[in-house]
DNA sequence: GTCTATATGTGGATAGAC
DNA sequence: GTCTATCCACATATAGAC
């Protein structure tokens, strides 16, 4: 009987992650766009095309829906996450780095939103995430700011002011776009737009760093 | 008969004012602090001492005061903002622009939060007011830069973005202060944090914009 | 695992006495 | 202008049949 069992048991499973990750992905969309207090389970479940006693079945609560959805936000950012890498030198590094936030608050728009949301709500989970993961990561960048700082590669700045500064500019394109779309009066955003910001952006980091960039 | 009547609609009119005044403060900081959508007009009244229908005589729905806060908000924004004086120059126009806005976002961090929830959450009224009153402004601004530039007193930079940017690295302090604090290890922000903003920000933007800082 | 029907609570808004 | 009591709509969450 348990060898009958099994393949019925990888069905339910592949069931149960099929629909749970419909549910996560819609109520993504539907918490950027609605915003997360204004969301009804109803909507998800309408926009994912379920009866809301399924979405109720996967996720208990609604607090529960909304940690799974930043949950999976958090892990998919650290994955696509590259540290800095010392012997690159200050200039590759910040090029870089502010070109791949770009690209990804622009390719997990919905994402950054929900993020950005729940942030100045100040939910517990993204502070305690902030907290514990972040802070150390933090850490690594300063050390290896340092370490430029002491080759004479870059001026001594402000690490922390300088990552604010950062994930501000780099952030707003995607967590206020409504204004950036009014500023820059465009019914939508576009290739050139993005890079445009990247290289304003990139330019202020490295005039304000001190890094010599001898492509300017 | 009428003679009588004014003093006593002088009253009235002053009672009026001053429930008006205590409601909007209030419901500025309950909604800062809960967002919008959480917050109910209960609560607002509970906070300011009122029953709940005094709320909705002074507004009728929780819409119309949502409004009348942001039309507050905005009106008292746009008193404390000074404008770009072309004789003065960049150096100094943008140093005063950078610090009267880190003022401004801290002083009214309240204020800011809620103008920021109604902006992501794509608010028709604050949408309005920056299509209307923001992009005229944006437009004297670019025609000063411009002329900084002709005169070789700064670099060609996008206005657009340098003020996206701008907003972004300022608004931050306020909007996301949660996030701040704990990148900065603080549990309340003080005045030398503001400045060590203000100065790594003013240092970025006129290094990137290539304006000379005979200072540095 | 799915879904209908429903229990339970809460919020916005107002009627009507004072 | 103030405030109690209440209506109505709607949201979360679950019970229970399939």
């Amino acid at each position: 009987m348990s060898e009958e069992k099994r393949p019925k048991d990888q069905l339910k499973a592949h069931i149960r992650a099929q629909n749970q990750t419909l549910i996560l992905e819609t109520s993504e969309r539907v918490f950027a766009r609605q915003g997360l207090a204004k969301t009804t389970t109803q909507m998800i479940a309408d926009e994912a095309g379920l009866p809301k006693a399924n979405v109720h079945y996967y996720y208990r609560s609604k607090k529960d829906l909304l940690e799974a959805v930043l949950e999976r936000i958090l892990r998919l950012w650290l994955d696509s996450v590259s540290e800095f890498d010392v012997e690159g030198g200050p200039k590759e590094n910040l090029t870089r780095y502010i070109s791949e936030k770009i690209d990804q608050s622009r390719a997990n728009k919905n994402a950054s939103k929900v993020f950005a949301m729940a942030l100045m709500g100040e939910e517990h989970f993204v502070l305690d995430y902030l907290r514990n993961l972040f802070v150390t990561e933090l850490e690594r960048e300063k050390a290896t700011i340092q370490v430029w700082v002491d080759k004479g590669l870059m001026a001594p700045v402000s690490t922390e002011h300088l990552f604010i500064s950062l994930w501000a500019m780099t952030q707003t394109y995607a967590d206020f776009d409504a204004q950036v779309k009014i500023i820059l009066q465009k019914e939508t955003l576009e290739d050139n737009d993005y890079d445009d910001a990247k290289q304003f952006i990139t330019r202020m980091v490295l005039a304000g760093c001190g890094v010599v960039d001898d492509s300017l």
